[in-house]
RNA sequence: GCCCCCGUAGCUCAAUGGAUAGAGCAACGGCCUUCUAAUCCGUAGGUUGCAGGUUCGAGUCCUGCCGGGGGCGCCA
C-alpha cells in the first residue's frame, strides 16, 4: 500500500474491516454460532475444531458454503435442514454477512456484501508479491530431490516433466511455509561413466561407439569439446585418455545440464556428487545398517534384508566383487540427508522407478527411521509429446533443449504442470506452440496483460488509486465473482503444497483469468473519454484490476511461468 | 504370476466424499470506429469401463472383473 503520508478519504470506515471477511473468519463465525446453538438448547452436539468453508462451484450459491449441518445432524439427531436454519439465522447477524440461505439437504451458502467482499481487493494490493504465501506448512524441513539424472548426456522428455513439476512443487512448499531444500542427485560414479569417457574417446579419434555406450550425436560435440581443452588428449598415454575425456566431458555435460535447467527456469539449491559418497560414506552406511542388524553375508555378496520392511525380495549391497550396487549409493545418500538434519524426504520419481519405494522405505526403517513419515515418494507417469521431432537425433531421444526451442519455456513448463503427475499425459506439440488460446498458458497470460494495460492507460488518465476506495461500489455480478476467486487463491496455494499438485494453481489460474476477462468485458476501468469524470467507481475498480494482477502474477510464479506486462 | 498408476464429452484432461460432473480443442452460430477480439456470448456434445458394496450423499472409498501403461537384476 501507499505510504505517502496522504490521508485517505475514508481511513475510519475501512479501518473496522481491514481484511474483508476471510475464509478463516467465516469458519471462526460458524463456530461461534453453533457454540450459540448449543448454549441456547437448539441441539446438543460435539463443536468440532475446525470448520472448513468452501467456494461453492457457482456463484448462485453465494460466495462460500459450508456442509457443517449435513455432517452434525446426524450426531445431533435434528434434520440437517433444520440444524442448518439455527445456524443460518445467528450467521445473518455478522457483520459483512448480507444472506445466509438453507439450501438442498442442508448447505449453508453464505453471501458477503459488497464493502465486505471489497475489501479484499485493497488487502491482496497491500499483501502484494506475499498474497498467497501461507503457513500450511510451517515447521516442516523437507529434503526435495527431483530430476536426478546421469550426467552422461542431455536431459531428455523423460526429465523435463519432473523439472517443471519439482520446481512447481518446490515454490509451493517454499511459499506454504516450509523450509525446503531443492537437491539434485547426479550420478557421476560408477560404471557407465567409464562407458561416457570411453564413448567420447571413441569419437575424438573417428571410431563407433563401444557396445553399450553413448550413441548419441551429443557425444561429438562432447569430443570437440574435450578436444578443446586438452589439445593433448591423444598424445596421453592410453589410460589417461578415457579418464581426461570422461572428466572434461562429464563438467562439459553438467554445465549445460544446469544451462538448460536454467533457462527452463528450474532451480536447485545443491547439486549433490554420488561420487562424493564413495569416499567412506558408502561403506559407513553399511556397517551402521549392519549395526542395526538388517544386514547378512550370502554368496560373497553383502545383502539387506528388505524383505524385512515390506520389500518382496533383498537386495544387494555390495556385490561378491567387492563393488558397492546403485542401491548402497541410495542408502548412503538416504542417511546423508538424514545427517545433514531433514526429516522429510521427497523423491520425485518416474513411474519406470516405483518399484524403488519399497526399497527406498526399506532404507528408511532399517536406519530406525519411519518410512511413513520421513519418506515421500512421488511416483510421475511418462509422458508423451506428439510431434516432437525425434528422427534427426540418434537414440530417438527428445531433449528438453529441442523442447525449448520448439514449444518455448512458458508453454512448456505451464503445459506440464497443468496435470495430475499420476496421470498419463499424451501432448500434442504442435498445440502447445500456438500462440493462441489453443494453449491455456496464453489465456492466463494475457490476462495479466490486460491488468497492466488497464493500469497503465488509467494512470495516463489520471485514476489514481490513492484518490480513493470504496468496496461498497463493486456491486456488479461479475465483481462480486472476481473477488470471491481472488479470495481464494491461498487456500488453493495451501491445498496444492499440502497435496504437491502445483495443477490446482495452473486450473485455478485459468478460472481466474476466466473471471477477470468476464469482469473487463462488463466493467469499465476507465473513463470513456476525456468528458466523463473520474470517480471512486474507477479508482475502486483500478484496485480490483490490480488486485487481479497480483494474483496472476504470483500463481504464475508458482509455476515458474513469466507474467508478461504486453503480449 | 505378483505390485503400482490410469479408464470421465469425438480429442487432451479437471473435479478436499457434496448441490445441476466441468474447461480447452475440434463442430456450429453471434459481438470489433471497443480500457488489446490471444477476450466475450450462445448451440451441441455424458449410463464417469462393467458389476456389487460402504452412507444422508460415490467420478471420488472397498471388493471382483474388463481394458491400457509401467515395474519385478550381484544393471544404472
Amino acid at each position: 500500500m501507499a505510504s505517502d503520508g496522504i490521508r485517505r478519504r475514508r481511513p475510519l470506515r475501512d479501518a473496522t474491516r481491514l481484511d474483508g471477511v476471510t475464509p478463516e473468519q467465516l469458519a471462526e463465525a460458524i463456530t461461534a454460532a453453533l457454540d450459540q446453538a448449543v448454549t441456547a438448547g437448539d441441539f446438543t452436539v460435539e463443536v468440532p475444531r475446525e470448520v472448513r468453508v468452501e467456494r461453492p462451484r457457482g456463484r448462485d450459491h453465494g460466495d462460500w458454503s459450508t456442509n457443517i449441518a449435513l455432517q452434525l445432524a446426524k450426531q445431533a439427531g435434528v434434520p440437517p435442514r433444520d440444524l442448518a436454519s439455527s445456524l443460518a439465522a445467528r450467521l445473518g447477524a455478522v457483520e459483512g454477512i448480507a444472506a445466509v440461505d438453507v439450501a438442498g439437504p442442508g448447505f449453508l451458502n453464505i453471501t458477503l456484501d459488497a464493502a465486505s467482499a471489497g475489501e479484499l481487493a485493497r488487502s491482496i494490493v497491500g499483501a502484494g508479491e506475499s498474497y498467497g504465501t501461507n503457513q500450511t506448512l510451517a515447521g516442516h524441513v523437507i529434503n526435495l530431490e527431483f530430476v536426478s539424472a546421469n550426467p552422461t548426456g542431455p536431459l531428455h522428455i523423460g526429465h523435463t516433466r519432473w523439472a517443471a513439476l519439482g520446481d512447481a512443487i518446490h515454490r509451493l512448499l517454499t511459499a506454504s511455509g516450509a523450509e525446503v531444500t531443492a537437491e539434485h542427485y547426479t550420478n557421476d560414479a560408477g560404471n557407465q561413466m567409464d562407458l561416457f569417457g570411453a564413448s567420447i574417446m571413441a569419437r575424438a579419434t573417428g571410431q563407433e561407439v563401444p557396445e553399450g555406450g553413448y550413441p548419441g550425436e551429443y557425444v561429438d560435440q562432447l569430443a570437440k569439446g574435450v578436444l578443446a581443452e586438452r589439445p593433448d588428449l591423444l598424445e596421453l598415454p592410453e589410460e589417461e585418455q578415457v579418464e581426461v575425456a570422461r572428466e572434461v566431458g562429464y563438467r562439459l555435460q553438467l554445465a549445460q545440464m544446469q544451462e538448460t535447467l536454467d533457462t527452463f527456469n528450474v532451480h536447485f539449491d545443491v547439486w549433490f556428487s554420488e561420487r562424493s559418497l564413495h569416499e567412506g560414506a558408502v561403506e559407513q552406511a553399511v556397517e551402521r545398517l549392519r549395526e542395526q542388524g538388517h544386514v547378512y553375508d550370502q554368496d560373497g555378496a553383502v545383502w539387506l534384508r528388505t524383505t524385512d520392511f515390506g520389500d518382496d525380495r533383498d537386495r544387494v549391497l555390495i556385490r561378491a566383487n567387492g563393488v558397492p550396487t546403485y542401491f548402497a549409493s541410495d542408502a548412503a545418500y538416504y542417511l546423508n540427508k538424514k545427517d545433514r538434519g531433514f526429516p522429510e524426504k521427497i523423491y520425485l520419481l518416474g513411474a519406470d522407478h516405483h518399484g524403488y519405494i519399497g526399497r527406498l522405505k526399506a532404507i528408511a526403517a532399517g536406519a530406525g527411521d519411519d518410512p511413513e513419515v520421513n519418506i515421500e515418494v512421488l511416483i510421475g507417469q511418462l509422458i508423451t509429446i506428439a510431434g516432437a521431432r525425434m528422427g534427426k537425433r540418434r537414440g530417438n531421444a527428445i531433449y528438453l533443449t529441442d523442447l525449448l526451442e520448439w514449444i518455448g519455456s512458458d508453454p512448456l513448463r505451464y503445459s506440464l504442470a497443468r496435470y495430475p503427475a499420476d496421470s498419463p499425459l499424451d501432448l500434442d506439440g504442435e498445440e502447445l506452440r500456438r500462440r493462441s488460446n489453443d494453449n491455456p498458458v496464453f489465456y492466463v497470460q494475457y490476462a495479466h496483460a490486460r491488468t497492466c494495460n488497464v493500469a497503465r492507460l488509467a494512470g495516463e488518465d489520471g485514476v489514481s488509486r490513492d484518490d480513493g476506495f470504496d468496496p461498497a461500489l463493486l456491486t456488479h455480478e461479475t465483481e462480486a465473482t472476481l473477488l470471491a476467486a481472488l479470495g481464494d487463491f491461498p487456500r488453493v496455494v495451501a491445498q496444492a503444497a499440502t497435496l504437491r499438485e502445483p495443477h490446482r494453481v495452473a486450473r485455478y489460474l485459468e478460472s481466474l483469468a476466466g473471471s477477470f476477462h468476464k469482469w473487463y468485458d462488463e466493467c469499465r476501468v476507465r473513463p470513456v473519454d476525456e468528458h466523463e469524470e473520474i470517480t471512486d467507481l474507477h479508482r475502486t475498480r483500478l484496485w480490483l484490476n490490480d488486485a487481479t494482477r497480483q494474483v496472476l502474477a504470483n500463481g504464475l510464479g508458482l509455476l515458474g511461468v513469466n507474467a508478461p506486462e504486453r503480449m
